[in-house]
RNA sequence: GGAAACGUAUCGAAGUGGUCGCAACGAGCCGCACUCGAAAUGCGGUUGACCGAAAGGUCACGAGAGUUCGAAUCUCUCCGUUUCCGCCA
Protein backbone atom coordinates (compact mmCIF):
# COMPACT_ATOMS: atom_id res chain seq x y z
CA UNK A 1 0.00 0.00 0.00
CA UNK A 2 1.46 3.26 -0.84
CA UNK A 3 1.53 6.58 1.50
CA UNK A 4 -1.31 8.89 0.03
CA UNK A 5 0.12 11.87 1.57
CA UNK A 6 3.36 10.77 -0.20
CA UNK A 7 1.85 10.90 -3.46
CA UNK A 8 -0.37 13.85 -3.00
CA UNK A 9 2.78 15.72 -2.08
CA UNK A 10 5.13 14.48 -5.24
CA UNK A 11 2.56 12.75 -7.62
CA UNK A 12 4.94 12.67 -10.25
CA UNK A 13 8.24 11.70 -8.49
CA UNK A 14 5.93 8.82 -7.33
CA UNK A 15 4.65 8.06 -11.10
CA UNK A 16 8.12 8.41 -12.24
CA UNK A 17 8.69 5.63 -9.99
CA UNK A 18 6.45 3.48 -10.59
CA UNK A 19 7.05 3.65 -14.18
CA UNK A 20 10.35 1.96 -13.95
CA UNK A 21 7.97 -1.20 -12.73
CA UNK A 22 6.53 -0.65 -15.79
CA UNK A 23 3.60 0.92 -14.05
CA UNK A 24 1.51 3.62 -15.51
CA UNK A 25 0.40 5.35 -12.74
CA UNK A 26 -2.55 7.84 -13.14
CA UNK A 27 -3.04 9.78 -9.43
CA UNK A 28 -5.71 11.73 -10.98
CA UNK A 29 -8.74 10.40 -9.58
CA UNK A 30 -7.15 9.34 -6.39
CA UNK A 31 -6.71 12.87 -5.38
CA UNK A 32 -9.77 14.09 -6.85
CA UNK A 33 -11.90 11.45 -4.66
CA UNK A 34 -9.16 12.60 -1.42
CA UNK A 35 -10.29 15.87 -2.42
CA UNK A 36 -14.01 15.20 -2.30
CA UNK A 37 -13.45 12.68 0.78
CA UNK A 38 -11.99 15.57 2.95
CA UNK A 39 -14.35 17.95 2.18
CA UNK A 40 -17.19 15.69 2.66
CA UNK A 41 -15.98 15.21 6.12
CA UNK A 42 -15.95 18.81 7.01
CA UNK A 43 -19.30 18.70 5.84
CA UNK A 44 -20.16 15.88 8.18
CA UNK A 45 -18.50 16.24 11.11
CA UNK A 46 -20.01 19.48 11.92
CA UNK A 47 -23.43 18.42 11.62
CA UNK A 48 -22.23 15.73 13.93
CA UNK A 49 -20.84 18.06 16.32
CA UNK A 50 -24.59 19.76 16.08
CA UNK A 51 -26.16 16.66 16.92
CA UNK A 52 -24.35 15.36 19.67
CA UNK A 53 -25.27 19.50 21.04
CA UNK A 54 -29.04 19.04 20.48
CA UNK A 55 -29.05 15.57 21.91
CA UNK A 56 -27.14 16.06 24.97
CA UNK A 57 -30.49 19.03 25.89
CA UNK A 58 -32.95 16.16 25.35
CA UNK A 59 -32.46 14.78 28.44
CA UNK A 60 -32.17 18.13 30.26
CA UNK A 61 -35.65 19.74 28.66
CA UNK A 62 -37.12 16.29 29.35
CA UNK A 63 -36.40 16.52 33.12
CA UNK A 64 -37.21 20.20 32.89
CA UNK A 65 -41.17 19.06 31.60
CA UNK A 66 -40.90 21.02 28.26
CA UNK A 67 -41.80 18.98 24.72
CA UNK A 68 -38.95 17.38 22.98
CA UNK A 69 -41.12 16.28 20.00
CA UNK A 70 -39.89 19.34 17.81
CA UNK A 71 -36.29 18.70 18.84
CA UNK A 72 -36.98 15.12 17.29
CA UNK A 73 -37.77 16.44 13.81
CA UNK A 74 -34.40 18.31 13.77
CA UNK A 75 -32.76 15.37 14.93
CA UNK A 76 -34.10 13.24 12.43
CA UNK A 77 -33.24 15.45 9.25
CA UNK A 78 -29.69 15.77 10.54
CA UNK A 79 -29.54 11.68 11.14
CA UNK A 80 -30.51 11.48 7.03
CA UNK A 81 -28.44 14.15 6.17
CA UNK A 82 -25.05 12.79 8.25
CA UNK A 83 -25.97 9.23 6.99
CA UNK A 84 -25.54 10.57 3.54
CA UNK A 85 -22.60 11.83 4.45
CA UNK A 86 -20.80 9.05 5.84
CA UNK A 87 -22.34 6.81 3.00
CA UNK A 88 -20.36 9.22 0.99
CA UNK A 89 -17.31 8.53 2.16
CA UNK A 90 -17.28 5.21 2.81
CA UNK A 91 -18.16 4.69 -0.82
CA UNK A 92 -14.71 6.81 -1.36
CA UNK A 93 -12.73 5.15 1.15
CA UNK A 94 -13.35 2.27 -0.63
CA UNK A 95 -12.30 3.78 -3.76
CA UNK A 96 -9.28 5.07 -2.75
CA UNK A 97 -8.12 1.87 -0.72
CA UNK A 98 -9.41 -0.22 -3.94
CA UNK A 99 -7.10 1.83 -6.52
CA UNK A 100 -4.02 2.02 -3.89
CA UNK A 101 -3.93 -1.62 -2.70
CA UNK A 102 -3.66 -2.49 -6.50
CA UNK A 103 -0.35 -0.30 -6.93
CA UNK A 104 2.99 -2.06 -6.67
CA UNK A 105 5.52 -0.77 -4.23
CA UNK A 106 7.53 2.38 -5.17
CA UNK A 107 11.25 0.61 -6.24
CA UNK A 108 14.26 1.99 -4.77
CA UNK A 109 16.25 4.98 -6.41
CA UNK A 110 18.71 3.00 -7.23
CA UNK A 111 17.17 0.23 -9.53
CA UNK A 112 17.81 -0.05 -12.73
CA UNK A 113 14.28 0.41 -14.82
CA UNK A 114 12.91 -2.22 -17.03
CA UNK A 115 12.79 -6.40 -16.65
CA UNK A 116 15.25 -9.23 -16.56
CA UNK A 117 17.60 -7.74 -19.15
CA UNK A 118 18.39 -5.10 -16.70
CA UNK A 119 19.25 -7.33 -13.92
CA UNK A 120 22.63 -6.90 -13.12
CA UNK A 121 24.76 -9.49 -11.67
CA UNK A 122 27.15 -8.07 -8.59
CA UNK A 123 28.72 -11.00 -6.94
CA UNK A 124 29.87 -14.59 -8.90
CA UNK A 125 31.33 -17.01 -6.52
CA UNK A 126 33.28 -20.44 -7.58
CA UNK A 127 33.03 -21.08 -11.69
CA UNK A 128 30.81 -23.25 -13.11
CA UNK A 129 32.25 -26.95 -12.73
CA UNK A 130 34.09 -29.03 -15.67
CA UNK A 131 33.55 -32.13 -16.25
CA UNK A 132 35.80 -34.65 -18.40
CA UNK A 133 32.86 -37.40 -18.93
CA UNK A 134 29.50 -36.33 -20.07
CA UNK A 135 27.39 -34.95 -17.09
CA UNK A 136 24.07 -35.73 -16.44
CA UNK A 137 21.07 -33.71 -15.91
CA UNK A 138 19.51 -33.87 -12.27
CA UNK A 139 16.66 -35.82 -13.52
CA UNK A 140 18.44 -38.62 -14.70
CA UNK A 141 20.75 -38.38 -11.27
CA UNK A 142 17.82 -38.28 -9.73
CA UNK A 143 15.76 -41.29 -10.91
CA UNK A 144 19.24 -43.33 -11.07
CA UNK A 145 20.17 -42.89 -7.53
CA UNK A 146 16.44 -43.38 -6.32
CA UNK A 147 16.97 -39.87 -4.52
CA UNK A 148 13.16 -38.64 -6.39
CA UNK A 149 10.28 -40.76 -7.96
CA UNK A 150 9.03 -38.81 -10.25
CA UNK A 151 6.37 -41.02 -11.96
CA UNK A 152 4.85 -42.30 -8.96
CA UNK A 153 4.70 -38.81 -7.54
CA UNK A 154 2.52 -38.04 -10.82
CA UNK A 155 0.33 -41.02 -10.04
CA UNK A 156 -0.06 -39.49 -6.55
CA UNK A 157 -1.20 -36.24 -7.08
CA UNK A 158 -0.29 -35.08 -10.82
CA UNK A 159 1.40 -33.45 -12.90
CA UNK A 160 4.11 -31.01 -10.84
CA UNK A 161 4.26 -33.06 -7.76
CA UNK A 162 7.18 -35.81 -6.72
CA UNK A 163 8.03 -37.86 -4.19
CA UNK A 164 11.65 -37.93 -1.86
CA UNK A 165 12.88 -41.48 -1.51
CA UNK A 166 15.39 -42.84 0.11
CA UNK A 167 18.48 -40.59 0.37
CA UNK A 168 16.73 -37.69 -1.64
CA UNK A 169 14.23 -37.54 1.57
CA UNK A 170 17.43 -37.83 3.71
CA UNK A 171 19.26 -35.21 1.35
CA UNK A 172 16.45 -32.80 1.86
CA UNK A 173 16.04 -33.12 5.49
CA UNK A 174 20.13 -32.69 5.88
CA UNK A 175 19.98 -29.33 3.82
CA UNK A 176 17.02 -28.24 6.08
CA UNK A 177 18.23 -29.11 9.32
CA UNK A 178 21.77 -27.33 8.05
CA UNK A 179 19.51 -24.02 7.19
CA UNK A 180 18.05 -24.52 10.27
CA UNK A 181 20.87 -24.68 12.41
CA UNK A 182 23.10 -21.95 10.55
CA UNK A 183 19.80 -19.19 11.43
CA UNK A 184 19.70 -20.42 14.77
CA UNK A 185 23.30 -19.57 15.45
CA UNK A 186 22.63 -16.50 13.92
CA UNK A 187 19.78 -15.30 16.47
CA UNK A 188 17.01 -16.21 14.28
CA UNK A 189 14.08 -16.96 16.15
CA UNK A 190 11.95 -20.40 14.72
CA UNK A 191 8.69 -20.55 13.92
CA UNK A 192 6.55 -23.22 12.53
CA UNK A 193 3.54 -21.48 11.25
CA UNK A 194 0.55 -22.89 9.96
CA UNK A 195 0.33 -23.88 6.18
CA UNK A 196 -4.04 -22.30 5.84
CA UNK A 197 -3.96 -18.78 6.10
CA UNK A 198 -6.51 -16.59 5.73
CA UNK A 199 -7.42 -14.03 2.95
CA UNK A 200 -6.00 -11.10 5.29
CA UNK A 201 -2.54 -12.69 5.35
CA UNK A 202 -2.70 -12.87 1.32
CA UNK A 203 -3.40 -9.57 1.35
CA UNK A 204 -1.21 -8.15 4.40
CA UNK A 205 1.40 -9.28 2.54
CA UNK A 206 0.50 -7.94 -0.94
CA UNK A 207 -0.22 -11.12 -2.65
CA UNK A 208 -3.98 -10.44 -3.13
CA UNK A 209 -6.28 -9.26 -5.00
CA UNK A 210 -3.31 -9.55 -7.69
CA UNK A 211 -2.28 -12.97 -7.12
CA UNK A 212 -5.07 -14.66 -5.26
CA UNK A 213 -5.54 -17.56 -8.39
CA UNK A 214 -2.42 -18.37 -8.13
CA UNK A 215 -2.93 -20.01 -4.36
CA UNK A 216 -4.44 -23.35 -3.93
CA UNK A 217 -8.21 -22.35 -1.83
CA UNK A 218 -9.78 -24.68 0.43
CA UNK A 219 -13.08 -23.68 -0.31
CA UNK A 220 -13.97 -22.74 -3.84
CA UNK A 221 -17.66 -22.46 -3.79
CA UNK A 222 -17.66 -19.27 -1.21
CA UNK A 223 -16.66 -16.35 -1.09
CA UNK A 224 -12.32 -15.98 -0.64
CA UNK A 225 -12.34 -13.29 1.64
CA UNK A 226 -13.56 -16.07 4.76
CA UNK A 227 -11.69 -19.13 3.61
CA UNK A 228 -8.25 -20.14 3.58
CA UNK A 229 -6.07 -21.11 1.19
CA UNK A 230 -2.13 -23.42 1.40
CA UNK A 231 0.91 -20.41 1.35
CA UNK A 232 2.66 -20.46 -1.24
CA UNK A 233 5.59 -19.55 0.87
CA UNK A 234 6.15 -18.83 4.90
CA UNK A 235 6.52 -15.18 4.13
CA UNK A 236 2.76 -14.85 4.07
CA UNK A 237 2.28 -16.05 7.75
CA UNK A 238 5.36 -14.52 9.08
CA UNK A 239 4.93 -10.73 7.82
CA UNK A 240 1.23 -10.95 9.04
CA UNK A 241 2.01 -12.41 12.55
CA UNK A 242 2.32 -8.70 14.22
CA UNK A 243 -0.86 -7.18 12.33
CA UNK A 244 -2.53 -4.52 14.06
CA UNK A 245 0.32 -4.33 16.43
CA UNK A 246 2.55 -1.51 17.92
CA UNK A 247 5.65 -3.20 18.51
CA UNK A 248 8.21 -1.72 20.95
CA UNK A 249 10.86 0.10 19.56
CA UNK A 250 13.56 -1.94 21.27
CA UNK A 251 12.32 -5.20 20.02
CA UNK A 252 13.47 -4.04 16.67
CA UNK A 253 14.94 -5.36 14.59
CA UNK A 254 13.12 -8.87 14.91
CA UNK A 255 14.67 -11.70 13.10
CA UNK A 256 12.69 -15.27 12.37
CA UNK A 257 13.05 -18.06 10.34
CA UNK A 258 9.99 -20.95 9.23
CA UNK A 259 10.07 -23.68 7.24
CA UNK A 260 6.74 -24.60 5.26
CA UNK A 261 6.04 -26.35 2.52
CA UNK A 262 4.98 -24.22 -0.19
CA UNK A 263 2.16 -24.31 -2.46
CA UNK A 264 1.77 -22.88 -5.97
CA UNK A 265 -0.22 -23.15 -8.88
CA UNK A 266 2.36 -22.09 -11.44
CA UNK A 267 -0.38 -22.01 -13.93
CA UNK A 268 1.03 -21.47 -17.09
CA UNK A 269 4.53 -21.92 -16.57
CA UNK A 270 4.99 -26.05 -16.88
CA UNK A 271 7.57 -25.90 -19.54
CA UNK A 272 9.24 -28.80 -21.27
CA UNK A 273 12.77 -27.26 -20.36
CA UNK A 274 11.83 -27.29 -16.71
CA UNK A 275 11.57 -30.97 -16.39
CA UNK A 276 12.14 -32.57 -12.40
CA UNK A 277 12.45 -30.28 -9.59
CA UNK A 278 12.87 -26.66 -11.19
CA UNK A 279 8.93 -25.90 -10.38
CA UNK A 280 6.75 -27.76 -8.75
CA UNK A 281 3.30 -26.71 -6.67
CA UNK A 282 5.21 -27.87 -3.51
CA UNK A 283 8.76 -27.76 -2.56
CA UNK A 284 10.26 -27.02 0.81
CA UNK A 285 11.44 -24.03 1.69
CA UNK A 286 12.80 -21.93 4.85
CA UNK A 287 12.14 -18.29 4.45
CA UNK A 288 13.25 -15.69 7.07
CA UNK A 289 11.19 -12.42 7.69
CA UNK A 290 13.12 -9.71 9.75
CA UNK A 291 10.78 -6.46 10.95
CA UNK A 292 13.51 -3.49 11.20
CA UNK A 293 13.20 0.64 12.43
CA UNK A 294 13.40 2.49 8.52
CA UNK A 295 16.54 3.48 9.53
CA UNK A 296 18.01 0.46 9.65
CA UNK A 297 16.45 -1.28 7.10
CA UNK A 298 19.66 -1.05 4.35
CA UNK A 299 21.46 -3.03 6.61
CA UNK A 300 18.74 -5.91 7.42
CA UNK A 301 18.52 -6.42 3.78
CA UNK A 302 22.06 -7.02 3.35
CA UNK A 303 22.22 -8.92 5.93
CA UNK A 304 19.74 -11.43 4.84
CA UNK A 305 21.73 -11.40 0.94
CA UNK A 306 24.88 -12.25 3.04
CA UNK A 307 22.94 -14.89 4.38
CA UNK A 308 21.52 -16.21 1.67
CA UNK A 309 25.15 -16.28 -0.47
CA UNK A 310 26.40 -17.92 2.62
CA UNK A 311 24.38 -21.13 2.80
CA UNK A 312 25.04 -21.55 -1.00
CA UNK A 313 28.77 -21.07 -0.73
CA UNK A 314 29.46 -23.30 2.35
CA UNK A 315 27.54 -26.05 0.39
CA UNK A 316 30.46 -25.44 -2.12
CA UNK A 317 27.97 -24.29 -4.96
CA UNK A 318 28.66 -22.33 -8.05
CA UNK A 319 26.08 -19.93 -7.70
CA UNK A 320 26.09 -15.72 -8.16
CA UNK A 321 23.61 -12.97 -7.33
CA UNK A 322 21.47 -10.69 -9.53
CA UNK A 323 20.59 -7.13 -8.08
CA UNK A 324 17.12 -6.97 -10.12
CA UNK A 325 16.27 -4.20 -12.17
CA UNK A 326 13.00 -2.41 -10.92
CA UNK A 327 10.10 -3.91 -13.28
CA UNK A 328 11.42 -7.63 -11.98
CA UNK A 329 10.97 -7.13 -8.92
CA UNK A 330 7.89 -8.29 -7.43
CA UNK A 331 4.85 -5.96 -6.62
CA UNK A 332 5.02 -5.66 -3.45
CA UNK A 333 8.95 -5.18 -3.22
CA UNK A 334 10.87 -2.29 -3.21
CA UNK A 335 14.50 -4.05 -3.77
CA UNK A 336 15.32 -7.74 -4.88
CA UNK A 337 18.54 -9.69 -5.10
CA UNK A 338 18.23 -12.87 -6.34
CA UNK A 339 20.75 -15.75 -5.23
CA UNK A 340 20.89 -18.24 -8.28
CA UNK A 341 22.55 -21.57 -8.83
CA UNK A 342 24.25 -23.20 -11.89
CA UNK A 343 22.67 -25.50 -13.12
CA UNK A 344 24.93 -27.42 -15.51
CA UNK A 345 22.47 -29.39 -17.37
CA UNK A 346 20.08 -26.21 -18.87
CA UNK A 347 23.23 -24.01 -18.76
CA UNK A 348 21.26 -21.25 -17.12
CA UNK A 349 21.45 -20.17 -13.17
CA UNK A 350 18.61 -20.64 -11.29
CA UNK A 351 16.86 -18.53 -8.48
CA UNK A 352 17.06 -20.45 -4.96
CA UNK A 353 16.45 -17.26 -2.95
CA UNK A 354 15.34 -13.71 -3.36
CA UNK A 355 15.94 -11.84 -1.17
CA UNK A 356 13.69 -8.44 -0.97
CA UNK A 357 12.84 -5.51 1.41
CA UNK A 358 9.29 -4.13 1.28
CA UNK A 359 9.65 -1.08 2.91
CA UNK A 360 6.18 -0.04 4.68
CA UNK A 361 4.49 -1.36 1.87
CA UNK A 362 3.07 -4.83 3.68
CA UNK A 363 2.63 -2.70 7.06
CA UNK A 364 0.93 0.11 5.85
CA UNK A 365 -1.59 -2.96 4.46
CA UNK A 366 -1.48 -5.03 7.59
CA UNK A 367 -1.04 -2.09 10.12
CA UNK A 368 1.96 -3.20 11.34
CA UNK A 369 3.88 -0.66 13.47
CA UNK A 370 6.32 0.28 16.14
CA UNK A 371 6.71 3.25 18.49
CA UNK A 372 9.00 5.77 17.55
CA UNK A 373 11.08 7.11 20.45
CA UNK A 374 11.55 10.46 18.67
CA UNK A 375 8.32 11.53 17.85
CA UNK A 376 6.44 9.14 20.47
CA UNK A 377 4.06 8.02 18.02
CA UNK A 378 3.02 4.96 15.95
CA UNK A 379 5.21 4.25 12.18
CA UNK A 380 5.10 1.84 9.82
CA UNK A 381 7.86 -1.01 10.52
CA UNK A 382 9.78 -2.04 7.47
CA UNK A 383 9.54 -6.02 6.14
CA UNK A 384 12.27 -7.86 4.61
CA UNK A 385 12.71 -11.81 3.59
CA UNK A 386 14.82 -13.85 2.32
CA UNK A 387 14.58 -17.43 1.14
CA UNK A 388 16.98 -19.31 3.31
CA UNK A 389 16.38 -21.51 1.15
CA UNK A 390 14.25 -23.32 -1.04
CA UNK A 391 15.27 -26.71 -1.45
CA UNK A 392 13.89 -27.76 -4.95
CA UNK A 393 16.62 -25.92 -6.40
CA UNK A 394 19.19 -26.82 -4.60
CA UNK A 395 19.32 -30.71 -4.89
CA UNK A 396 19.27 -30.52 -8.87
CA UNK A 397 22.45 -28.20 -8.59
CA UNK A 398 24.07 -30.30 -6.24
CA UNK A 399 23.38 -33.33 -7.80
CA UNK A 400 24.50 -31.93 -11.31
CA UNK A 401 27.65 -30.20 -9.99
CA UNK A 402 28.76 -32.48 -8.24
CA UNK A 403 28.21 -35.81 -9.80
CA UNK A 404 30.92 -38.11 -10.64
CA UNK A 405 31.91 -40.19 -13.77
CA UNK A 406 30.44 -43.26 -12.39
CA UNK A 407 27.12 -41.21 -11.60
CA UNK A 408 27.37 -41.18 -8.17
CA UNK A 409 26.98 -37.75 -6.17
CA UNK A 410 29.55 -36.22 -4.05
CA UNK A 411 27.55 -35.07 -0.60
CA UNK A 412 28.40 -31.43 0.06
CA UNK A 413 30.78 -31.58 3.98
CA UNK A 414 28.61 -29.18 5.79
CA UNK A 415 25.80 -31.64 5.09
CA UNK A 416 27.82 -34.59 5.90
CA UNK A 417 26.99 -34.43 9.60
CA UNK A 418 23.02 -34.75 8.72
CA UNK A 419 23.61 -37.40 6.87
CA UNK A 420 25.35 -40.00 9.18
CA UNK A 421 28.38 -39.17 8.00
CA UNK A 422 27.92 -40.32 4.37
CA UNK A 423 30.10 -38.35 1.91
CA UNK A 424 29.11 -40.04 -1.81
CA UNK A 425 25.60 -40.91 -2.51
CA UNK A 426 25.86 -43.90 -5.07
C1' G B 1 -20.44 -30.04 13.84
C1' G B 2 -24.21 -28.73 18.20
C1' A B 3 -25.35 -25.87 22.83
C1' A B 4 -24.41 -22.10 26.48
C1' A B 5 -21.72 -17.96 28.46
C1' C B 6 -18.65 -14.10 27.29
C1' G B 7 -15.82 -10.10 24.12
C1' U B 8 -15.27 -2.48 27.31
C1' A B 9 -8.23 0.98 27.79
C1' U B 10 -1.76 -2.36 29.57
C1' C B 11 -4.54 -6.03 32.85
C1' G B 12 -8.96 -7.09 36.05
C1' A B 13 -13.65 -5.00 35.89
C1' A B 14 -18.35 -1.50 36.37
C1' G B 15 -21.78 0.50 33.15
C1' U B 16 -27.89 -2.97 30.46
C1' G B 17 -31.38 3.25 26.03
C1' G B 18 -29.79 9.86 26.92
C1' U B 19 -26.38 14.59 30.96
C1' C B 20 -20.57 7.95 31.74
C1' G B 21 -15.83 6.65 26.35
C1' C B 22 -11.22 13.15 27.88
C1' A B 23 -14.78 5.15 30.21
C1' A B 24 -16.44 4.31 37.54
C1' C B 25 -13.49 1.20 40.73
C1' G B 26 -8.90 -1.81 41.40
C1' A B 27 -4.00 -3.09 39.63
C1' G B 28 0.22 -1.98 36.57
C1' C B 29 3.42 1.69 34.34
C1' C B 30 5.63 6.93 34.10
C1' G B 31 6.47 11.65 36.60
C1' C B 32 6.36 14.76 40.93
C1' A B 33 5.97 15.54 46.36
C1' C B 34 7.37 13.52 51.15
C1' U B 35 12.33 10.63 52.51
C1' C B 36 19.41 10.25 53.77
C1' G B 37 17.38 6.35 50.44
C1' A B 38 13.44 2.86 49.97
C1' A B 39 8.58 1.28 51.36
C1' A B 40 4.03 3.39 52.48
C1' U B 41 1.18 7.69 51.31
C1' G B 42 -0.48 11.88 48.34
C1' C B 43 -0.90 14.51 43.59
C1' G B 44 -0.64 14.34 38.30
C1' G B 45 -0.15 11.55 33.81
C1' U B 46 -0.88 6.97 31.03
C1' U B 47 -5.24 4.50 23.46
C1' G B 48 -5.55 5.02 18.53
C1' A B 49 -7.39 7.06 13.86
C1' C B 50 -9.34 11.09 11.08
C1' C B 51 -10.66 16.55 9.56
C1' G B 52 -8.47 21.37 10.53
C1' A B 53 -3.23 26.58 9.57
C1' A B 54 -5.06 26.87 14.44
C1' A B 55 -8.94 27.05 17.81
C1' G B 56 -11.49 23.16 17.87
C1' G B 57 -14.18 19.00 16.10
C1' U B 58 -15.31 13.79 14.74
C1' C B 59 -14.91 8.54 15.26
C1' A B 60 -13.81 3.88 17.89
C1' C B 61 -16.97 -0.66 23.84
C1' G B 62 -14.64 -7.78 18.84
C1' A B 63 -16.41 -6.68 13.25
C1' G B 64 -20.57 -5.43 10.22
C1' A B 65 -25.75 -4.38 9.53
C1' G B 66 -30.53 -2.98 11.75
C1' U B 67 -34.26 -0.62 15.35
C1' U B 68 -34.35 4.54 17.54
C1' C B 69 -34.51 11.55 17.67
C1' G B 70 -30.44 8.99 20.41
C1' A B 71 -27.05 2.34 21.09
C1' A B 72 -21.46 -0.10 25.01
C1' U B 73 -26.74 -1.05 26.37
C1' C B 74 -32.13 -3.80 22.11
C1' U B 75 -32.22 -7.18 17.29
C1' C B 76 -29.61 -9.91 13.35
C1' U B 77 -25.11 -11.83 10.83
C1' C B 78 -20.06 -12.85 11.21
C1' C B 79 -15.33 -13.42 13.95
C1' G B 80 -12.95 -14.82 18.46
C1' U B 81 -12.53 -16.86 23.63
C1' U B 82 -14.20 -20.29 27.43
C1' U B 83 -17.12 -24.50 29.07
C1' C B 84 -20.12 -28.78 27.91
C1' C B 85 -21.57 -32.44 24.06
C1' G B 86 -20.47 -34.95 19.32
C1' C B 87 -16.52 -36.46 15.98
C1' C B 88 -11.56 -38.13 16.15
C1' A B 89 -8.36 -40.91 9.84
Amino acid sequence: MLDLTRIRNNPQAIADALAKKGYKADFSKIIEWDDQRKSTITEIEALKAQKNKVSSQIPVLKKAGQPVEPIFDEMRKLGEEIAAGDAKIAELVDSINDALSCMPNIPDDDLLPGEKENNRVIKVVGEPPKFDFTPKNHVDLCTELGLIDYERGVKLSGNGFWIYRGMGARLEWALLNYFVDEHIADGYEFILPPYQLGYNCGYGAGQFPKFSDEVYWLDVDEDKKRNRFMLPTAETALVNMFAGEIIDESKLPMKFFAYSPCFRKEAGSARTEERGMIRGHQFNKIEMVQYAHPEHSMEAFEELVEKASRLVEKLGLHFRVSKLAAGDCSASMARTYDVELWIPSMGIYKECSSVSNANDYQARRNNTRYRDSKTGKPAYVHTLNGSGLATSRLIPAIVEQFQNADGSVRVPEVLRKYLGGIDVIK
